[in-house]
DNA sequence: AATTAATATTGATTTATATCAACACCCAAA
DNA sequence: TTTGGGTGTTGATATAAATCAATATTAATT
């Protein structure tokens, strides 16, 4: 663990936007409790069902957010990136993460004991009023997940993760997709054959364009339109 | 709209585990502003896409809270009975409900005004808390469910859903299933006739008894290693 | 540089499940 | 009493997608 002095929550460029509603002492308090530590891509910063201790912040790079399921198969429920609380509904439920978080690149975090988050809770309404936003929101995600993994077929799953990757994660048409294909399919819910062989088919469509991990969209409309109704 | 004056926010037997958390004083004003209304089966409460201007809580009944898909299909995300909050995470993200609410019996209901209870939310810290608890919950139960849909075969999620229904909603061994046939597919995710095949399957194999609607559990523990296998 | 281990790719085959079609049943309405 | 829409049931067929298997490629390690 280190921690750099120089930035702290108060000035914190990709904080937690709810950390807005904090007072000064607040971020104080905040800042005095939080570590932060590096993790090689990769590495695991916390696995399912261990205690929720800490309420977890990206401060830069990329980590997966999945559930361990059945066989050894897994479950992409998000990427996360700076700027997002990442600690899972069971902080508020059983004290155990209830899915793991693993580096896909090279990536610090701060660590914030949980007991320093309920307590701004109690404190601070807005705050807590802010939390309740950023949980309902997630929350709204997993419906629209739930909803695609059970009427859409393997085509529209692709397209939209696809999308999903471009607008919201890695924020350009054209982005090292930092995920292998095994993951991809962990994220759409297919297999890793399946991804090869639907990424290969847009690709020939020229709807998107691929070169090893780099994947541009060109065809946006059309991807759309196969997210639409795939 | 009719209200029983003789139940009271304060008496009511079936109110929301989190109103505990309020005092005399809030309880009045959650009293004082609440409707009743009464619903026949099968009538819908609200509408996917409405605004979301009341958070309802059943006080008898059971009702399928279902979003709608892609072409006319289904999917039931929960039932709903009396003693749970029905407001849906869209209150605190873009003011529209998710998805729908409607009820499978005879079912009666009390409306809030989503203002008061927000209002509850910046003046109870407590009650913020507990309400965090209860969106924690249940973004736990979206969860498992997406792990069930992307993993899970026919037969284990059938297992799965008609455990549920069993333990946590009818809470009988032997319960009237109020969700045809096609209901139980969209909550399982899979076709009415593959519902249709598969309680055929079960019943052939003595795990479950069925007349019509009433379903019984025969064989807890054979069903238990099918959800968990399956 | 050599060896191993992960990942990616491709094709052939199998399987789970949806779809389609036909019919029986029951309840509500004309 | 008949009609008709929703529901339930069964069987035959189609199809999406997984699985299996083999090979290619890239990355990691000795």
């Amino acid at each position: 663990m280190f921690k750099d002095s120089s930035v702290t929550c108060k000035n914190c460029s990709c904080r937690w936007p709810n950390f807005d509603n904090l007072t000064d002492t607040q971020l104080d308090l905040l800042n005095g409790s939080r570590f932060q530590a590096k993790f090689k891509p990769g590495e695991i910063i916390f696995k399912q069902g261990s205690p929720t201790s800490n309420a977890i912040f990206l401060t830069s790079g990329f980590a997966k957010l999945y559930m361990e399921g059945y066989d050894g198969k897994n479950i992409i429920l998000a990427i996360a990136k700076p700027g997002r609380l990442i600690s899972g509904p069971g902080t508020y439920v059983d004290n155990r993460h209830h899915y793991s978080l693993a580096s896909l690149v090279e990536t610090t975090a701060c660590f914030v004991d949980t007991s320093v988050i309920k307590k701004l809770v109690m404190e601070n309404n807005l705050f807590a009023e802010g939390y309740l936003k950023d949980i309902s929101r997630k929350s709204l995600d997993t419906f629209h997940k739930l909803l695609s993994f059970s009427q859409k077929k393997m085509h529209g799953r692709l397209a939209e993760g696809l999308i999903h990757l471009s607008d919201d994660i890695f924020e350009s048409q054209r982005f090292h997709c930092y995920l292998t294909r095994q993951e991809l399919g962990e994220m759409t819910g297919m297999t890793k054959e399946s991804v090869v062989r639907l990424l290969k088919e847009f690709h020939d469509e020229n709807i998107i364009k691929i070169e090893d991990h780099i994947i541009e969209i060109i065809d946006k409309p059309k991807l759309q339109k196969i997210m639409i109704s795939g």
